[in-house]
Formats: C-alpha cells, sequence, structure tokens
DNA sequence: TAGGCTATGTGCGCTACCGAACATCCAATC
DNA sequence: GATTGGATGTTCGGTAGCGCACATAGCCTA
C-alpha cells in the first residue's frame, strides 16, 4: 500500500491509533483538489470528508447578492465536512479550494460510524472542531475591529501555515473575495508589504520573504487562533 | 421534587431521554444568573457547564485594548460551556450573563462523563454545537458586510428569540459593547427605530413592538441562524 | 512577435463609522 | 422634591473602505 504514507500528512489521519488507521486507509481515497473545486455547497448534504494533504480549502458563506466572506480556512491539520459527524448532515456554509494540492476522502457514511465507535477518533475530531470554532470566533472579532491590512497579513499567515513552502498561488482578486473586501484595497495592502520587503508578487504568486515581518504587523487575532490550534492539536500525537 | 418542571424550560434538557433525565436532574443546581456575572473567562478551565432557563448569555471576545465583540448568543435553548465536551477545557473567549435571569448547571466531571455514555446525549449536543457553530460564522460575515443598523435589528431579534416578553433590560452602552461598536452608533440605531415605531425605549429598557418591522430591516444572517437553530434542535422532541 | 486576456495600479467622490466633546434628561436616592 | 449619576442625544472633524472608471502591464497563445 503505497499510499499511506503520503496520506499521513494529514495531521488528523496521523494522530489515529494503528488500529482506525488499518481500517481507515482501505477506503480512504486521494484524490486532486483543483483551485476554485467547490467540496460542498450551502444547505447540501456532503458524500465524504475530506483530508487535505497538500491542498488548502476554504470555508465561507456566500450571500444573497452574490458577496462573500470567508469564515475558516482547512488545511493539512483538518477535515472538511464536521457537519457529517456533528450531525447535522448540512451547514449555510460552501467549501471551496483556495490552493490546488491533494487531498484524501472518506465516504460519510463511514466517518459517521466511525465516530461513534472510537473514543479516540470522536476525542480527536471533537478537539480539531473546537480550534476550528476558535478561528471563526477570531474572525468574527477581526473584521469587526481591526484594518483590511491587519487582516491581510492575517490571512497570508494562516495560509502559510498551511503550506510547504513560502509561495501562494493565489491572485489578488481571490483574496478579495476571500476577505470579502474590495479587489483594490488588498492591492494597496500588498503594494505596501511588498514595499516594506515582506513579500513579493508577480500576477497570481506571492511569495513570502519575511514571516517574522507579517507576524508584527497582523493583529493578535492570528496568535490567538495558532496557539489554540497548537494547544487542541499537539502535531504527530503518539498513534 | 419541584425543580423538575421548571428546569426543562431549558430546550436540550428537555429534549433529554426520561433514564437520562432522572440520573441528571438530582445533579443540576438551580443558580441566579445577575448582569454581568462572569460565567467564565479566557483560557480558564470551566468547572460546570450551564443551562440557561431565563436569562441570556453573550459569548465574547475582549481584545487586548479592551475593545471586545460577541461572537454568538445562548438562551434557554443551549448550553453555555462547550468547551467541556469538545474536550478543550478553556477557550479564549469569555461568558457573561447578558440579560439577568435563571439557569442551572452541572458539573464538569458529570457532563464529561454522560457525554460519552449516551448516544443520545451526544448527538443532542452536538447538534447544539453545530448550530452555535452557524451563529458564529454567520457573525463573522455580518461584522464583515452589513451595516450598524442591521446588526442593531438582528441583535434585538436573537435577543427576543430567548426571551418570554418584548422587553429587553439592556443599555445601549451594553449593546454596544456587545456589537463592538460606539455606544452613539447604537443612540442613533435605536432612535431610527424608535422613529419609525418599532420599538420603544426608556433607560435601559427596550420593549419591541413591531417584531415584524425588525425583521424586514434586518440582514439575511438572522434568518439564515434562526433557520439552522430550527432544523438542527427540532424543539420539544419526543423524550 | 503581436495580440488579447487577465492581473495589477491609481484616482475620485462618497458614506459609514470612529473618537471626542459636550448637552440633556430620566430615575433612583436622600 | 432636590440632587446626582448614569443613560441618552447631538455635533463635528477625521478616516478607512467602497464603487466606479480607467490606465498599465505581464503572460499565454496564435
Amino acid at each position: 500500500m503505497p499510499l499511506s504514507p503520503e496520506l499521513r500528512k494529514n495531521q488528523l489521519l496521523a494522530s489515529l491509533p494503528d488500529s482506525e488507521w488499518e481500517r481507515w486507509s482501505p477506503l480512504l481515497e486521494q484524490v486532486d483538489m483543483p483551485l476554485g473545486e467547490v467540496l460542498y455547497e450551502s444547505g447540501v448534504t456532503l458524500n465524504h470528508v475530506y483530508f487535505p494533504l497538500t491542498s488548502i480549502v476554504s470555508l465561507l458563506y456566500v450571500m444573497e447578492n452574490g458577496a462573500s466572506a470567508e469564515i475558516a480556512v482547512v488545511g493539512y491539520e483538518g477535515v472538511v465536512g464536521i457537519s457529517l459527524f456533528m450531525g447535522g448532515e448540512s451547514t449555510p456554509s460552501r467549501a471551496v479550494v483556495q490552493s490546488a494540492g491533494t487531498g484524501c476522502r472518506l465516504p460519510a457514511e463511514i466517518i459517521k460510524s466511525e465516530f461513534g465507535r472510537s473514543g479516540a477518533v470522536l476525542h480527536l475530531l471533537l478537539r480539531y472542531t473546537q480550534a476550528l470554532i476558535t478561528q471563526m470566533a477570531q474572525t468574527a472579532v477581526c473584521n469587526r475591529h481591526h484594518s483590511l491590512d491587519q487582516q491581510l497579513c492575517r490571512w497570508l499567515l494562516l495560509s502559510l501555515d498551511r503550506l510547504q513552502g513560502s509561495e501562494l498561488v493565489m491572485t489578488q482578486e481571490l483574496i478579495a473575495n476571500m476577505l470579502g473586501v474590495r479587489r483594490e484595497g488588498v492591492t494597496e495592502g500588498a503594494l505596501k508589504l511588498q514595499k516594506a520587503g515582506l513579500i513579493q508578487y508577480t500576477r497570481g504568486h506571492i511569495s513570502v520573504l519575511d514571516r517574522k515581518g507579517l507576524e508584527d504587523r497582523t493583529c493578535e487575532c492570528y496568535a490567538v487562533v495558532k496557539r489554540e490550534y497548537d494547544r487542541l492539536l499537539p502535531s504527530r500525537k503518539a498513534n
């Protein structure tokens, strides 16, 4: 089974006890996750949960007028589709691939039965869910109080944490959609960061040159979320 | 046991299977919840979960500079302290009584053991948690896109749904703290609503005269959250 | 190598909200 | 019934972000 080590790049999968892993691994299907793919749509019952490996997924809400706002972001540390094990089957939000890559998925019925079957799985998924809740809560706070510039830094850092390198493949237009702001606002923010030497970009590619600099410019929200993820999800738990 | 019928004003408690209810009821402690009481503080491990009966509790995040923003609101339909059964034991937010009243509470160890013991309890609490997640997500969206006036209407409606009558005991200053805006902004918004005949108020008391009118003025966020609560928490499930 | 499409840069007037300062006024207490 | 402290009303300049319009410029394709 050549897939296995690859799949365990996902931290939740990596934290599974061996017994669960052995049961799950033949059921996991590795999938490509191209930019823009919609994993689930508002109000629609999910067919799978997705464990990102190298991709990043945005959870966002699309308003009646078409405007949108990101609620949270999920990468290799997490799972997309919590409403399956939380019991609601669907949510009012949408999940879109924000950064292309790979992932793997498990059919809905499997995750639901596995969730109740093992205390370890249940606790792992619920602790992840609590971390996700913190991210959502902090997004609400940040949207209320912080400047676009600060939010842009936060967003770059959250994305960076979920990527291997320091380059994001991402247009400013897309970032604007995620943040729920104007594209021009992102352009201005990005220009400031580039002039300050923190990032460098060309059409659809952003390289982060000075991560520390971004951390200095962002608001406390980033650190709050990071700390909570670190606290709740000790990476690479004994397995 | 004279408490029992009273306590089941909380919808989660009301939805408990009889077997659980009989085990829980002697352990539930009815408590007064005065305005401003802090049920839990950021980062501190909780000792109890609280089931509001006639009170309303705000979950909010307080920033380093003292500014705050409400993340969600909990009334008789829910429970305060989800991090106990989610496994994190604490959260970065704070829970404050926003509208005085009564509630009852259960020690932390009890809820943790009960959570794993019965599938019914687990599913009930997790579905509630999913509804709460939707509320948080929509708060983030609303903070991003909607006007103070719309948010004020949403806030009044969310509070109204968790009260018996149509009068809120609440100063504009407090509302401003919850929404994370200036007090003056709330004053202006409230004035508009009063002039339109939708509400009427005096020093710390707000009467809602025209609920439908508020619904017409608010954004879609209120309805999204309401629909999701109705969907996930069929009130007074067979018990 | 010449288009043409898409991404980015820039300017403009506009509005909602902020921060601060201050006026008013109700209601509980003495 | 006078006092007073907290709640509400009002104004004003400042600013971040919006919507719109349009300019520039990099990359892909023909």
